[in-house]
DNA sequence: AAAATAATTTAGATAAGGCTAAAAATAAAT
DNA sequence: ATTTATTTTTAGCCTTATCTAAATTATTTT
């Protein structure tokens, strides 16, 4: 099946949405995630629907088929594993991959992707702590304990982050946390359920906001 | 200046055809380079002459303007780069490469194509013995000498190719003829002007046709 | 120089993906 | 249970890149 770019990022968004939305998926929630206008969604989703790329039944939303998911988990491989190049191979920093991905995904090839993950040497997640899915689409998603659960006094290890967004990732640069370091909670602000976390160099505060954020898992 | 990737392919099929050809492309010779018909090529051409893109009256051929020829080497640099990386880094062969190269030529940064040139470790030639631009554009033409001209026993290098089509790749493979490889002309045939050439392993005969499209440098 | 042929351009259509505005259906609030 | 508000769909239009068929210009051949 060939698909267009725009086809593809349809239900790349579809696949993110239900993710993190578990039930039928809203043509609003769509339009938001492909930038563009609630009708066009309605169009272009009548069209994957008739290729049986998504269940779709008139003012119920829709969900993926298995096909469907199939692809959506392809790209997602793709874009993932083209996000390790630029950061391993090229020297990109990690707020700037994304969207050079975003590109890259769409590449159309039997072979590329197999052979881009053996000379990255089969990584496992992505710049962001993303888990990479393997070539039969298989994905270890992380279990969503966030720092913002870290008792205090206990110490943890940063494995991904809920929102990737360039300016939450530039805010991390600026902290200095990176995936990888160990933190340990030294207090607990009950007002705010901000923390007080000691990381390698030195201390900080985090809100709530930015602990909801990040994955760690516990030591 | 933002280009589709069909603007940029014909871009890059006049700059070719205008290095074959020297002067002014006709609309006929775009529309086999980019496998359209005529008439789409007059409407495309005068969409890139409005663009100053490309130099172009009326029935008289197109030819490329300053930034049109700036646009088109940026295309031709990046698509082989994008060759080189095939072949060095994922070990594709060299028939296969050009395919993958057209879709990677078209994706857009301001940075990627410096990246991955630096990564490359800055190739002259890509994997088919063709230059490659400098970061300004500048491109060192091999000076058109072809294996048909070599003296009877006299040795050459050959250095590149002129016809970089897949059967000819593979042709050449079969032959066991590779750039860099050091050649010697045993005879020549008048008859026919096909020639025996002596190669690292073994003596074959090469026709005109194919003697035609080697560039090689006398040694 | 006129006629025939070939190349090029124009005119009119189509398909993909998008938009706005209006209509229809669903969900929320009284 | 109505009314109101929100969401979703439809209808109609636009742009890009393509096509076919017809008209026009250029090039050959006689
Ligand atoms: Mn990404
Ligand atoms: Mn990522
Ligand atoms: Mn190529
Ligand atoms: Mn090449």
């Amino acid at each position: 099946m060939m698909l267009s770019q725009t086809e593809e990022n349809y239900l790349k968004a579809i696949y993110s949405l239900a993710y993190a939305n578990s039930n039928n998926i809203s043509t609003t929630l769509i339009s938001e995630a492909v930038k563009t206008k609630a009708s066009s969604v309605t169009d272009m989703i009548q069209k994957l629907a008739d290729k049986d790329l998504v269940h779709y039944k008139k003012y119920q939303g829709v969900s993926l088929t298995k096909i469907g998911q199939k692809i959506a988990v392809e790209i997602v491989r793709k874009h993932r594993l083209w996000e390790v190049f630029l950061l391993n191979k090229l020297h990109y920093n990690w707020d700037e991959v994304h969207e050079l991905a975003e590109q890259l995904e769409h590449i159309k090839s039997d072979t590329l992707t197999d052979k881009l993950e053996a000379f990255l040497e089969f990584p496992t997640h992505d710049p962001h702590g993303d888990p990479i899915p393997d070539k039969e689409g298989n994905i270890e998603h992380h279990n969503n304990t966030m720092l913002s659960s870290v008792e205090t006094g206990k110490s943890c290890v940063v494995i991904g982050l809920k929102d990737s967004s360039d300016p939450f990732l530039k805010f991390l640069d600026k902290l200095q946390i990176q995936l990888g370091n160990t933190l340990k909670v030294i207090s607990k602000e009950p007002f705010d359920n901000s923390m007080l976390v000691e990381t390698a160099t030195t201390s900080i505060s985090i809100s709530n906001q930015i602990s909801k954020n990040i994955f760690i898992k516990k030591l």
